[in-house]
RNA sequence: GGGCCAUUAGCGCAGGCAGGUAGCGCAGCAGGCUCUUAACCUGAAGGUCGGGGGUUCAAAUCCCCCAUGGCCCGCCA
């Protein structure tokens, strides 16, 4: 047998799926809307998203979900949302919170930041279908989910503690096995005051757990935690919210789910993946979906937490690069190793995502054979539109990096010519429009200033360093300093002042005959070599030595300016 | 108490499951070029693969222990 070396991680999963022997796919991801939702959550719809292309190219018939967990409770808020606010509605679960933001007409607080997420999916090129909670359990699939659930207390018991008590200590034991005296496995939102839980004295949470089940009127008695009230309500009513660890079960069992990554808070030893699974088996007779789990995508060396004041939405990567290059981050990496997205390293991201699509579409060959396949496979999975049959030309980054930089002494219509005659020189096949290009632009400054806020909070000097040189092209001093002045040879002055000549008496100079002038200057008046003339000119003008090529460079600086400057 | 991830050159990372001369990008160094939009070419340099043990003819890779950094799990979600 031909061992097939080093398959993509995504095959590995995609054999599992089909092993299932079914037609119809359904693959789903879930998050509760609690605030602005991170880039992170990303991972999992994207995995989702991969596993769908490559399923539907097979011919399956896949469907992929996203549940908003909406009917969850608010257990704490941001620190974004007002304190007044967070008094308010603490509690309740987040479809019964109205939007904290007083210009927005959304409908609610879990509307609001779920369909923040959402509204990006488009440009991620990312398809799926998107449940409410609230929704779902307004459904009398779900209901019966809840009667299966509250009918079976003890099995369900019987396999959370199968699963839970090897993992904790002594101390908890004690305490699980009496919470469990008590524990039933669904939660009620009070009538009265919409809360489904409360938090004691110490933070901890105290839900609104349903106290007795009367199967045969099918209604439950509780009471609110959070306002005293105590009554009894019909199974039926939606009142009632099933624990996670069953509410989870009780979706896969509805939608079939085959496949749902999970981040690792959930997919741990004793995790609510794997009580999911076995409740899922024997509670409800289906037998759950293929595990997937995955480490967090952390921003740099922090983790990505509300809590922290670390939030960085898709929306905000979207607004400093572009989409495709995310995917191949989260698709070239397998999905139990952590990721450090690191926005300072952006171009070696660009760099990889070229790389990639050189091999695509063979304009580069890498010397493991392996590689190549991985590369190429990924590529395809990585795209957002239709796949051109060759290679669409971009704009360098680090064009961009330098023609941001440069703003705000030369005007953009200047620099949209300089950018035409690039993809001129260059042969684009399709030349941006200057709407397109300030879009650009915009990304680009974005970019930047990211990175600059990475380098003020940075303290360590080298690091500071290393990070600003992946940004800092150049600036323009206004004043040229005598120490620069003094490096300066006189026949390297000489030859600067013979430069001025030229700028100022020719009119309308091209690019080329700046720079064929500085050559002929060296050369011929001055008998030294080209590079020292270069040199003094860049030490003019940037205060180091090397710098843009001068003679398109030159054609864009101001003229008066620039004679001004030479006038040494 | 139970788990997961990371530790490889100055910096960022790959390789590890399937053991066989340690790789990529950037930075740095030296040189070249009518030369570079910091985007080109060439060359040299840089690593006891976190530490220790074991298995093996052979370990970055497999097994065990430890260290450091980070995260997750027990109620709730």
């Amino acid at each position: 047998m031909n061992k097939q070396f080093q398959i993509h991680w995504l095959e590995e999963i995609v054999e599992k799926i089909i092993d299932r022997s079914v037609v119809n796919v359904t693959l789903s991801t879930g998050k509760t809307p609690s605030g602005h939702i991170h880039l992170g959550i990303l991972r999992e719809i994207l995995i989702c998203d991969a596993l769908r292309r490559v399923l539907e190219k097979k011919d399956y018939n896949v469907k992929n979900l996203l549940f908003f967990d909406s009917l969850d409770a608010a257990k704490r808020f941001p620190a974004y949302i007002s304190e007044e606010f967070q008094k308010k509605h603490i509690g309740k679960p987040f479809a019964l919170i109205p939007c904290p933001f007083d210009n927005c007409q959304c409908e609610s607080y879990a509307f609001h930041f779920g369909n923040e997420l959402s509204n990006t999916f488009p440009r991620f090129g990312i398809k799926l279908k998107v449940l409410w909670t609230h929704e779902l359990y307004k459904k009398k699939d779900m209901q019966e989910k809840i009667k299966i659930a509250l009918e079976n207390n003890d099995l369900i018991k019987n396999i959370l503690k199968k699963n839970i008590f090897p993992t904790i200590d002594e101390k908890n034991k004690e305490e699980f096995v009496k919470m469990q005296k008590t524990w039933m496995p669904a939660m009620v939102i009070c009538e009265k005051c919409n809360r489904i839980q409360n938090k004691d004295k110490n933070d901890n949470i105290i839900p609104n757990r349903v106290q007795h089940y009367y199967a045969d009127e099918e209604a439950v008695s509780y009471k609110c935690e959070s306002c005293g009230y105590s009554g009894k309500t019909s199974i039926w009513s939606g009142q009632l919210k099933l624990n996670w660890r069953i509410d989870w079960p009780a979706k896969w069992a509805i939608f079939k789910t085959i496949c749902e990554p999970a981040g690792k808070d959930h997919s741990v030893k004793g995790g609510s993946y794997d009580t999911g699974l076995e409740l899922c088996q024997k509670l409800y007779g289906y037998e759950g979906p293929v595990k997937v789990s995955y480490e967090w995508l952390r921003l740099g060396d922090y983790d990505m937490k509300t809590s922290k004041g670390i939030v960085f939405t898709p929306e905000k990567y979207l607004n400093m690069a572009e989409p495709e290059i995310y995917r191949a981050i989260i698709l070239k990496t397998n999905p139990n190793k952590h990721i450090a997205f690191r926005i300072e390293e952006l171009s070696q991201y660009y760099d990889y995502y070229e790389k990639m699509e050189n091999i695509y579409f063979g304009l580069d060959k890498l010397e493991v054979e392996d590689e190549n396949k991985i590369l190429k496979y990924t590529y395809p999975l990585t795209q957002i539109k239709q796949i051109p049959k060759i290679k669409s030309k971009t704009l360098p980054l680090k064009l961009l990096t330098f023609l941001t930089q440069i703003q705000n002494i030369i005007s953009i219509d200047i620099l949209y010519k300089q950018v035409i005659r690039f993809m001129e020189d260059n042969k684009f096949e399709k030349k941006i429009s200057i709407e397109e290009f300030k879009e650009l632009l915009k990304k680009s400054r974005n970019w930047i200033d990211e990175v600059n806020k990475i380098l003020e909070r940075t303290k360590d000097l080298k690091i500071k360093r290393e990070i600003s040189r992946k940004i800092d092209i150049f600036s323009i001093p206004t004043k040229i300093n005598n120490e620069v002045l003094d490096k300066i040879e006189d026949n390297q002055i000489l030859g600067v002042r013979l430069i001025r000549e030229f700028l100022e008496n020719n009119k309308n100079l091209d690019a080329s005959s700046i720079q064929n002038k500085i050559f002929t200057i060296a050369t011929e008046n001055l008998k030294i070599s080209p590079k020292k003339l270069f040199e003094a000119i860049y030490l003019i003008i940037l205060g180091k030595k090397n710098g843009p090529r001068l003679g398109p460079f030159l054609t864009l600086l101001d003229k008066d300016w620039l004679l001004k400057r030479f006038n040494i």
